[in-house]
DNA sequence: TTGTAGGCGTTATCAT
DNA sequence: ATGATAACGCCTACAA
């Protein structure tokens, strides 16, 4: 063996500690100011002076510590929030992209967490990030009080809830017009003569489902048509559930004619169901998916667009960064019902 | 008016600045030391001391930064960047799921940034990661060169790349066995009696598509069948693209009795030509996808578990992390087909 | 049990 | 054009 005096483990003569700019500056035999001019690209710096700073930087793989940076007031940590409940779930992740595409334009990061629907790790999570001074915060909500945030939001932190609303706290929310988009689930079915309609639904507390429950129940009340308990269905979330309340209804005496499911991963449990047992009422689902025009009987859904949910949950959240006066934002997106054949099979083939 | 002496624009006497550790120890008239044993939950601190501590922490709203605190030596940002080409595809979306879940557990967030293919904006997005000094890195890369991380790596950053190989770079690897899933594709096909068996690919340059693609030629060239050219089909990513490859291929005067695509999208974008024109060949594809068993004919694919690829990455990193002795990883996560009846048509009914 | 001094890696300010 | 010094908010080490 050679004489181990160096603790240098490289073929090379670097060492392998991260460099700070007072190594470049020692190796550049410069000031450590100097260094962070160069690095900054900041005018008023000797060509041959940068030249030599910028070799050091190569040698030693130098790179800027923008932790470091941050610290400094009035720097920012150029890094945005974001707690939902899946980020494997496409509705989620749709919502991640079109945030990340307009944060990217601002040259800021995104920390993506997932709360699992779970009211404690939402709050830790939240917690966690602005410790981490996340410059802002978006949020799918998954607990009942959100008064905790009311001082973050007062120190100047925008906090933008998405697809359910804030409890206990005023802030910017986007949803989806998840009422309106139910009506016209329901008003399809109606105009194609279904009297019995039932609804196969995930939480009722939850607030979109609780609010497309709504709107089937309020549609079939202006309607003049009583609500048959026995054709609803709760906490279906479960694909079991869903199933198992889809095979129950469609064996009563007198089925329903339509199924009306309120969420995306209802619909495709419930489908699953009709496509076992062998009939098939009109259906139209909540949310729209993939192949859902590929199926046997294209799928009827009410549908929007997730993706733009986080654009402009973005572009509130800059605007607020950027101090625009902007008033408390409310905003509804649109849904529209897309119209493929499941939802047109008329009433009286069951 | 009342006299604007006051800065304090709130009902309360509350300021609207951010709170530090000396605030709060001004407040409770303790010093920052205190304050910080506190919020720490570091022992011996009075009890009363550490309520008054408590109660101006509350007041005042203060909330330690962990930006501040990962600036001392030997504290860690406890943070780990992921690079994808997109996360609203449910690939990288999973994988992402799977990074996270580990990364939890382990009280560690997780930055993630679309590369959107584009190597340039890869190697952008890993040097601001780097700049935030993420302790470690998991890359799906769309570059061809990433030896621009060699110093990174010997700066002890661990780096695992995901999907696709590094490329002038030696570090851990996880990819899937894509050239044995495309051979038990083949294999499965030829089981049928398929003897013209046409491949529809994306960019033959892409790692991942490479060799599935090999894997289909060496299988069919092992059991002495020739590679027709007419039947292969390059550069479909576009959805565009793979369907017009398809009706080409099926309006040939010898068409193929079986279709392999090599990737999600692009079976999708097949069997949606597949189902407007009236020919049914044999179709296995590469990658599982939702609802693949709900379709008129269920779709016979090589399956394999994109969230296992990221928890299996997070797992390497953070033994990288915890320094243990680890040789260098480069795993190769099975592949499997899931038989649903589009694969075992048989040929001739073209 | 509590406090003081110093430094983490960077940038702002002011001097030279 | 370049540098010295003092922050930023926190934690470590040591002292009282």
């Amino acid at each position: 063996m050679s004489t181990p005096v160096s603790s240098i483990d490289e073929p090379d003569d670097l060492p392998s500690v991260r460099p700070t700019m007072q190594d470049v500056a020692n190796a550049a035999s410069v000031s450590l100011k100097t260094v962070s001019r160069v690095v900054n690209n900041e005018p008023r710096v000797d060509e041959r002076t940068r030249e030599r700073v910028h070799q050091a930087i190569a040698q030693l793989g130098f790179r800027r510590n923008d932790i470091a940076r941050s610290l400094r007031q009035g720097q920012t940590s150029s890094t945005i929030g974001l707690v939902i409940e899946d980020i494997a779930n496409p509705f989620y992740s749709s919502i991640a992209r079109g945030l990340e595409k307009v944060a990217q334009a601002y040259n800021y990061m995104l920390i993506i967490s997932n709360s699992e629907e779970n009211p404690l790790r939402e709050r830790e999570l939240v917690n966690a990030l602005l410790r981490r001074r996340v410059e802002g915060l978006c949020v799918v909500p998954a607990g009942y009080d959100h008064s905790y945030l009311s001082t973050e939001l007062r120190l100047g932190t925008p906090v933008i809830f998405l697809d359910r609303p804030p409890i206990h706290l005023q802030t910017d929310t986007i949803v989806l017009d998840n009422r309106g988009g139910a009506r016209k689930a329901i008003e399809h079915l109606l105009s194609y003569g279904h009297r019995r309609i039932a609804v196969i639904q995930g939480d009722p507390r939850v607030y979109t489902g609780a609010e497309r429950f709504a709107g089937y129940y309020e549609t079939l009340t202006a309607h003049g048509i009583a609500c048959d308990e026995a054709l609803i269905y709760s906490n279906c979330d479960d694909a079991q559930r869903a199933q198992q309340a889809t095979r129950v209804l469609m064996a009563l005496p007198h089925p329903p004619t339509a199924i009306f499911a309120t969420s995306n991963r209802i619909s495709i449990a419930v489908l699953r169901a009709l496509h076992d047992c062998a009939c098939q009422p009109a259906f139209v689902g909540f949310d729209d998916f993939d192949l859902a025009d590929m199926l046997p009987v294209p799928v009827t859904v009410v549908a929007h667009d997730p993706m733009d949910i986080g654009r402009k949950a973005a572009e509130v959240l800059f605007a607020r960064l950027s101090r625009t006066e902007l008033p408390l934002q409310q905003l509804v997106m649109p849904t529209y019902i897309v119209v493929r054949g499941s939802g047109e099979l008329p009433p009286g083939r069951v």
